[in-house]
DNA sequence: TGTCATCTCCGACTTAAGACTGAGATGGTT
DNA sequence: AACCATCTCAGTCTTAAGTCGGAGATGACA
């Protein structure tokens, strides 16, 4: 009995490829394709595969959103987040969302069907890169404070471009209140400037730079 | 006789996907694959492909330096930018380095083989998205002022996050040389503010997020 | 030779950003 | 009831950012 695989990019060549890597085994049957998380979720109820490989990066539905929805609507199917940044913010949140595995996207073949063969077995595979920054992250004495819900809010707006003044009209608060956010959430990132807080919300993927 | 082709991506999955799509077509040929700019100006040197895929986002040497490096040294080598985003100046950037075409990766593979044939015989083949694009960009009554280069070496630094301070120590200049240029940039480009700017500056890929 | 773009810098100015301290209101937890 | 995190806002202060006008030096170009 096969392991019933689906792929989730919103590339066709990217999931061309997976096709490829993975066909070459009998025991891996990539059983769909989707190209947003949505697609990923109406798939999943059909299919009911076993391992989805889910690219992070997606519109429509982004992978951790996903994933998060896999782990509650799905409890049978495992998620790999596959991407192609190694990214410690990302790498945690993919595992807090319910991942089982962390893969970046230049895995070698052979790897990646082992990791999905672990992944349906439940256990869990990252790449060893992932390990490295997880291990780094659970093992940091300064564990790095957690951004509240409005601190994000403001972060996302922030990193839009947008000043002080419009974050608070947006959010009908107090410029005040919006550089005390401010103030909170550069001290929280250990950045300097509002721009360093913006580049670092693009590269966790808090906003789209697309 | 075929079309030699060779493919650059640092992503060996998209590679493996891309030598499925153009496999399937006897007209042509994969004869060698790089994953960043190096090594592909080494592999055209040995192989004398008449077709180069080059994704723009790479590590090392990025696929508009490899492409300029193409015209300047390998004549009858032609150069397609393929990339995953549809971004105005990407497109600008890649036809002045020389690409014969610009493909975004959701290309669907029949075209993809009709572009590598047309580049092939000299003929230039963009995506109608970038097609428009670069319509729009010619025809534009108002042209977007280019930003000269030393403003592009001041805008690649404050993407990073640097203060203007920091710039001016980095590029041994007066910390009022880099306002005025930081001034300009932010003309120039229409923004209201350095973080805008930094933004743009990622979006573009002048500096790479990760 | 004159012209033009670019790069460099200055001074003066206004505004935005950010740090720091303090504090009231709310809601959930124990 | 007491506690705690969060969100809200105020005042004060320092510094960074950005605008505006002007100007000298260089090199390319016609």
């Amino acid at each position: 009995m096969s392991i019933r695989v689906l792929l989730v990019d919103d590339h066709a060549v990217v999931r061309q490829g997976l096709k490829m890597f993975l066909g070459l085994d009998p025991d891996l049957d990539v059983v769909g394709e989707a190209e947003n998380g949505e697609d990923a979720i109406r798939l999943i109820r059909d299919l009911n595969p076993d391992v989805v490989l889910m690219d992070l990066l997606m519109p429509v539905m982004d992978g951790i959103e996903a994933i998060t929805h896999i782990r509650r609507e799905f409890p049978d199917t495992e998620a790999i987040a596959l991407t192609s940044v190694l990214e410690d913010e990302a790498v945690m949140k993919a595992m807090r969302a319910g991942a089982i595995g962390y893969l970046l996207k230049d895995t070698q073949a052979e790897e990646l069907r082992r990791a999905i063969k672990a992944a349906a077995a439940g256990q869990v595979q990252l790449s060893p890169q992932a390990a490295a920054r997880l291990m780094r992250e659970v093992q940091a004495p300064d564990s790095p404070e957690k951004l509240t819900e409005r601190e994000t809010d403001v972060l996302r707006l922030l990193a839009l471009g947008r000043a002080n003044k419009e974050i608070a009209l947006e959010l009908s608060i107090g410029e005040k209140t919006v550089k005390t956010h401010v103030s909170s959430i550069l001290r929280k990132l250990n950045v300097p400037s509002r721009t360093q807080a913006a580049l670092h919300a693009v590269r966790i993927g808090l906003v789209s730079i697309e």
